[in-house]
DNA sequence: TTTAAAATATGATATTTATCAGCTTTATTA
DNA sequence: TAATAAAGCTGATAAATATCATATTTTAAA
């Protein structure tokens, strides 16, 4: 089992401000898994004992809206913490993660996060200032959902995921979303998002062979975002 | 000057969990203002020297769009803090905070509260539990924004307002809020939120005159926001 | 109180987006 | 590898929403 005291991804989150001590308790009580493309880490409803440490790939946090349609709130990659949220609340999860890439997760028990909370105040305040950015990120995008059409977040999203995973050795973004991802992310009809990316691909302003989507005119997809 | 350890206020946020010591120096430092129903409280790119403590009324915090339409985010009343976000991320703020009503706020100094989250655990503890909550709101309005129709989140809309505001005495929704404002909490053009309003009307769903508003058929109004 | 300005209301129309159907391509698995 | 399922694509159409124009009402200011 790989030590917490020794893991690189601890410098991306909230564990880096954790003394030696306290990550070798971590340690000692912590189980990794190893999560497959499209498996379900936890579900919307479900009571988490504790938070999870993504040390690699990537995952979606989705949330049904009373409609029955699916809505993606956020991708989380490498280095992230997952469900610190519903930890901090005592809730039960408001939200659906799922893995979109085969992952490796080591899943922290609550009691442990807990006393560290209680007790490192380092650690609480950075746990604090993430939450912070979070909500910063939730306020931005809820402006965006209301405020700008399809087309508009569409060529946002595709942006943000260029900005967000770089590209891949085909200088594709290199992230392999399925339509209905993409359509779940913008949040409208699969039908509305193929079709969108299609004129974009007609414009050259995109091109994409299956799921490798390349930006080819940037300049002119941010005149997108920003409504022209 | 009102002296915050007296203040009732106080016990609807997270200066609560304060020691007698602690809001003895913010009473001392703080400093109260009236703020009239239109004024604005802090503008999106300022930088806020301290946090606020609504003592009476109520407030909108909105952000403009990229597009140039402004989007409301939350409503904030009595006993809420506001600008904890910006203080903890310590950057200018995302948003703007308009007075729905004449308000009476308290400015507490930055250094103040700063102190008290490096010094008092409890302190940090509850803010950051009050800061997951927000982004539990915020998450879930995104998938609103993103999956629910224009009319679906005028209901939700005005079922949240009843539930928050509750009655005045003409058993309206105790908060006056112009047709753009509503507007502007759906993520919708004024014209359409005008419409649909009439619509409810017709309907006998509602009733209003002018900006008071009253749910005649709640059942009916609830079944709307749910999509049927 | 009169006047001007702002807010509200509503019709006509254009635009955006969803839905549905049918087809093609790609992936999965027996 | 053949069969089947899933994902992707596109056209036709319907529904939702925005925009613009204009009228009316309310509010604020002179």
């Amino acid at each position: 089992m790989n030590k917490c005291e020794q893991c690189i991804v601890r410098q991306f989150n909230s564990l880096k401000t954790l003394t030696k001590d306290e990550l070798i308790k971590i340690s000692a009580c912590k189980t990794s898994k190893i999560i497959k493309k499209g498996e379900v880490i936890f579900k919307e409803g479900e009571y988490l004992n504790g938070v999870f440490c993504i040390r690699d790939g990537v995952c979606k946090v989705s949330k049904m809206s009373e409609n029955g349609r699916n809505q993606i709130i956020s991708l989380i990659q490498q280095g992230s913490m997952l469900g610190e949220r519903s930890l901090i609340s005592d809730e039960i999860s408001n939200l659906t993660a799922t893995a979109l890439s085969d992952m490796e997760v080591c899943f922290i028990p609550k009691e442990e996060i807990i006393k560290d909370l209680e007790k490192n105040p380092n650690f609480t305040l950075d746990v604090l200032k993430t939450m912070a950015n979070s909500l910063k990120n939730a306020d931005n995008l809820i402006v965006d959902m209301a405020q700008k059409s399809v087309k508009q977040r569409l060529a946002d999203t595709l942006l943000h995921l260029l900005e967000r995973f770089g590209l891949n050795t085909d200088a594709a973004i290199n992230i392999q979303l399925s339509r209905e991802d993409i359509a779940n992310i913008i949040g409208t009809a699969t039908a509305s998002a193929i079709r969108l990316l299609s004129e974009l691909k007609k414009e050259k302003i995109i091109d994409f062979i299956g799921k490798d989507i390349t930006i080819l005119n940037k300049k002119e997809l941010e005149k997108i975002a920003q409504g022209f």
